[in-house]
RNA sequence: GCUGGUGUGGCUCAACGGUAGAGCAGCUGAUUUGUAAUCAGCAGGUUGGGGGUUCGAUUCCCUCCACCAGCUCCA
């Protein structure tokens, strides 16, 4: 007999060998029945693993993200089955589970259509219903080369081969189909129930743009067919907040096909972006920095001198003054550098921190533009901090806090990498660890928890990025810290030290917002556009019940006007229930209603967008409220 | 940039080898109305641009542009 910790801390006594299916059929008949994988002393396992020894279980089911995983990626065995049923020439690429989902990517002469995503569902259908066990074994290495030859799958052959020398090569059989793979499985193909292919897309064999691109099945499945409709709905529900459709409705931006991925602000999205800017300008007042603001256009010559030239000019847009070249800015530090310079500094000086809203231009890729998520123009909320070296942890940690302030001021959720050296990088191998290790050092010693993103850093530096969620749960770089040892050097920055002597400034660049644009995308999605009161283009919106109060009316509206609130009155001769219709299609935060008895007591009938009726209130009470919900920033 | 898809009045969409239609929005008039659409009328489009096939193209073909999904890249 051997012992098995489960996850409550409870000991369940088994027989070696004993399968983790008949461990969950042990503890409870309906846990059997959900379970989809186990957690063998934290390593995920298939239900047919077998248990020797005495150990910590977990019991998976598909709830769980592990077990979700296996789900999926037994899902895309299905799928690339039903791909060589119906088009055997297809080459298998490789098909794991994903976040929300899976996918499997094909090398295909003939490209897929919504026709055969539809029959390959129906194919995937049979095989589910079939109920193939799933067969592991393992060949070695030579073997398992041969063995996919002459399954004339080069792109598996190629994986093999890329495997380490002491792998253990295992495949996985299906019925009449055999897949590479490290496995784990579920332990048939039956419990599939519901599938549904989303969509076709290229993609780069292992993701290099060198590579042929193969055809990508993106794809969704679930053990009940009720989930899956609830999944597809809640899809179409998170469309609905897509900021580019909520930006027409509000007209807060604009895009043109005269600029494509320049945008335009309107009216409403002004009083979104000043409003923000106007608190970024008192938070950054608070923090001890000062603002800037340098030019778009600066000679080439800057450009070599800054790096730009030789590791950023494929993203730059360039102009002639006078048969001399210039360049467009697409960062503002070559600017601040040459700010810096403009006098001399003492170590009593730092940390120096300068601000600067700097709109930047970016030659993107046309295909990668996306609303005002990315864009080829757009605002950094820029800072460069010049300090010593023993300032590093105190001012990195110093805007991590800032960041996560600002973050939390409107209740969202992020994620934080490291990026480490990219290819294409300027400076020494020291230098890059030792600033990487400085970022690293700040996160371990807050306790936050990172992901490392190697090789994406900036050309100049590494980075710690703050990642933000859109609507569809995409995530968007938009804070960053990077530490830079390169720029000062290029730009010969000193300051003299209390020895007397000239050194170099540490320097680190930082974004809070990222890029405003950005920011305002994920704001929209992620308030469906129902901002918070302080950011709201129509904080207050007046309605009469019939012209007769339109006098009062007015009248309450430029009192609320003087207050500062954003008001707009509608005394359009229109019924009550059309213009209410009409506020909350435009997402104006309170409506007020003005009839007979809120004129003859002095009052207003009130509704919130976020928390509905809120009754009869009079007027200063009204003010008092939406005073204090500005002041307090709430959402 | 790459792969696939899409492009019809301000917006959402229909039609289709025979020269475009609806709803909303807009304008005009009537209605004076109590919590998500009052009624009627009017106006609005060289069907993304260019080229080709055809007696005839919005429809078929080519090309360019833009947008959407993904890849690559990135704030």
């Amino acid at each position: 007999m051997i012992k098995i910790t489960l996850k409550d801390g409870s000991v369940k006594e088994a027989e070696q060998g004993a399968t983790i299916l008949e461990v969950a059929k042990s503890i409870h008949h309906g846990l059997a029945k959900e379970a989809v994988a186990g957690k063998v002393n934290g390593k995920v396992q298939g239900l047919d693993y077998k248990l020797e020894d005495d150990c910590e279980l977990e019991i998976l089911k598909f709830e769980d993200e592990d077990g979700r995983h296996t789900f999926r990626h037994t899902s895309s065995h299905v799928l690339a089955q039903a791909v060589k049923h119906l088009f055997p020439e297809a080459k298998l690429g490789i098909g794991p589970a994903i976040d929300n989902g899976f996918y499997y990517d094909f090398d295909l002469e003939h490209r897929f259509t919504d026709e055969d995503l539809a029959a390959l569902e129906k194919e995937m259908a049979k095989i589910v219903q079939a109920n193939y066990p799933e067969e592991r074994f393992e060949l070695p290495r030579e073997e398992a080369i041969q063995f996919m030859e002459e399954k004339q799958e080069p792109y598996k052959v190629e994986l093999i081969r890329d495997l380490p020398e002491d792998a253990v090569i295992s495949f996985y059989k299906q019925g009449d189909f055999t897949d590479l793979c490290a496995g784990p499985h579920m332990p048939s193909t039956g419990a599939i129930k519901a599938i549904k292919l989303m969509s076709v897309a290229g993609a780069y064999w292992r993701g290099s743009e060198k590579n042929k691109m193969l055809q990508r099945i993106y794809a969704v499945s679930f053990p009940k067919q009720k989930q899956l409709d609830e999944y597809l709905e809640k899809l179409e529900e998170a469309k609905k907040r897509d900021h580019r459709k909520i930006g027409k409705e509000m007209d807060l931006f604009a895009f043109f096909e005269e600029g494509p991925g320049f945008p335009f602000f309107m009216p409403n999205g002004m009083i979104l972006r000043n409003e923000l800017e106007t608190f970024w300008r008192q938070a950054h007042r608070e923090r001890g920095y000062q603002e800037i603001k340098t030019p778009l256009i600066l000679n080439v010559e800057m450009w070599h001198t800054s790096g730009h030239w030789d590791h950023y000019k494929d993203n730059m847009y360039f102009t002639k003054i006078d048969d001399n070249d210039y360049a467009i800015k697409p960062m503002n530090c070559p600017g601040s550098m040459l700010a810096y310079k403009r006098k001399m500094y003492s170590y009593r000086d730092f940390p120096m921190r300068v601000a600067e809203m700097g709109q930047v231009h970016r030659h993107e890729l046309s295909g990668a533009l996306h609303g005002l998520m990315r864009v080829r123009t757009f605002t950094q909320d820029d800072a460069h901090i010049f300090m010593l070296p023993e300032q590093i942890t105190s001012e990195i940690v110093g805007v991590i806090d800032f960041v996560d302030y600002v973050y939390n001021l409107f209740g969202f959720k992020y994620h934080i990498e490291l990026s480490t050296r990219p290819e294409d990088s300027m400076g020494t191998a020291e230098e890059w660890e030792v600033a990487t290790n400085a970022l690293k050092e700040a996160l371990d010693g807050k306790g936050i928890p990172f992901i490392i993103n190697e090789g994406d850093g900036a050309f100049y530096g590494p980075k710690i990025d703050f990642h933000l969620e859109d609507c569809l749960g995409r995530t968007w770089q938009c804070g960053t810290i990077q530490l830079d040892f390169q720029i000062p050097q290029r730009f010969d920055l000193t300051y003299i030290g209390s020895d007397g002597e000239k050194h170099r400034p540490i320097m680190l660049h930082r974004v809070i917002f990222g890029s405003i644009e950005r920011f305002i995308g994920i704001l929209t999605e992620h308030f469906a556009g129902k901002f918070p009161l302080w950011l709201a283009p129509v904080q207050v919106k007046l309605l009469t019940v019939t012209e007769k109060f339109a006098e009062y009316a007015e009248e309450l509206g430029n009192k609320l006007s003087n207050e500062g609130l954003r008001v707009e009155v509608d005394v359009r001769n229109e019924k009550i229930g059309y213009k209410i219709r009409e506020a909350r299609n435009e997402r104006v935060s309170y409506i007020g209603v003005i009839g007979e008895k809120e004129m003859e007591s002095g009052t207003l009938t009130v509704r919130s967008s976020k928390e509905g009726e809120l009754g009869t209130l009079n007027l200063d009470d009204f003010i008092a409220k939406l005073k204090k919900e500005i002041e307090e920033k709430a959402y």
